[in-house]
DNA sequence: CGCCGAGTTGAACTGAATCAAGAAACGTGG
DNA sequence: CCACGTTTCTTGATTCAGTTCAACTCGGCG
């Protein structure tokens, strides 16, 4: 699953290239604000962004971004509005920022490559298929325990109550769910 | 939200034309076999269609088309698998048939047109992270409230079963919702 | 040192699942 | 048109996973 990830951002990086600036954040960076709009997708090369939103005053972990993946405000892109997302660095991290409006001249001139963009929206939403799947049949244990499995370098950079919005329970849940095994 | 969807489809219509074939299937025809390529989508013209799946030999819901909606397998069409979905007619329907292997090869033809089959997508995407959300936040009752804004027509049309399946509940629970309130 | 955020643990509570039994609705054939 | 069986829906009693709230521990770091 993830080297296709890993081919599709290196074909993304090949042929958006031109329009892509590198940029670094350094731990704990608020990469791009909340209630604004969302202008930019980030592809990580190295280091840990996520993305969040408040849920009646509740911080809750939309998504994590690790090295070949891509984070954005996906709300705000797509539908053209103020983006609930908030965006920020979990540590020290290099990206490539993809302005969505010189995405979308570029494809226009070059409507060959509609079909990369249309793979990576694919892409996101297969893994929503699964996220939402594993939040209707799986239970908070093996919603960790495959969460272990995706993105085992996270369990050590990423906080508890991060990880545990992103699974949808309560901190003290998963808490116990550790200890549990 | 559904005018979007409305515009989106008409726009479908009238870009792939030329390769839509209309079919009818009366009440409870399957549409599409599961555990086989998926190999189309299906335009909905009249009438009600469902997408389904087993999951531990239970019937799960994934999907309600109405008119303007889409329904196919989205699985087998985007990961070139055998389909866990089988898709049915509820009621007596009019579709238009586009076969997946037909539109790529059209797309590559008329790159132009990628952008349509993109937004395609996006609705999907978005469709699926409306119902993500509101199995993270909403208890059943508000489910099946919201369901109803957004179904109105499937209420009558659309079995206890199905509906239950589909908003992530056992249709005991949605008997009891729906007698208190 | 003492504070502060992050994590842990406990006890009580609750929404929904489960299991089991009936009631209603439905269609099919006599 | 009724009788029958099947499927769909309702209702009740019980159980359980996970939430909530509250207190406590631990490990830095000023």
């Amino acid at each position: 699953m993830d080297y296709l990830l890993e081919a599709l951002t290196k074909q993304l990086i090949s042929v958006f290239g031109s329009i892509l600036s590198p940029v670094s954040y350094k731990k704990g960076a608020v990469v791009q604000e909340g209630n604004s709009l969302g202008d930019s997708l980030f592809i990580v090369q190295s280091g840990l962004l996520r993305s969040y939103y408040f849920q009646n005053g509740t911080d809750i972990t939309a998504h994590f971004a690790v090295p070949f993946g891509i984070v954005g405000a996906v709300d705000s892109i797509l539908k053209q509005q103020r983006s609930i997302y908030w965006i920020e660095a979990l540590q020290c991290s290099e990206v490539l920022q993809l302005y969505y409006g010189q995405m979308e001249a570029f494809l226009e001139d070059n409507p060959e490559y509609e079909r990369v963009a249309r793979q990576v929206l694919q892409m996101l939403y297969l893994d929503l298929v699964e996220r939402f799947e594993g939040l209707m049949f799986l239970n908070a244990q093996e919603r960790y325990m495959h969460f272990c499995r995706r993105y085992p370098d996270l369990i050590q950079n990423a906080s508890l109550g991060h990880i545990a919005s992103y699974l949808g329970m309560t901190q003290e849940t998963l808490s116990r769910v550790r200890r549990s095994k």
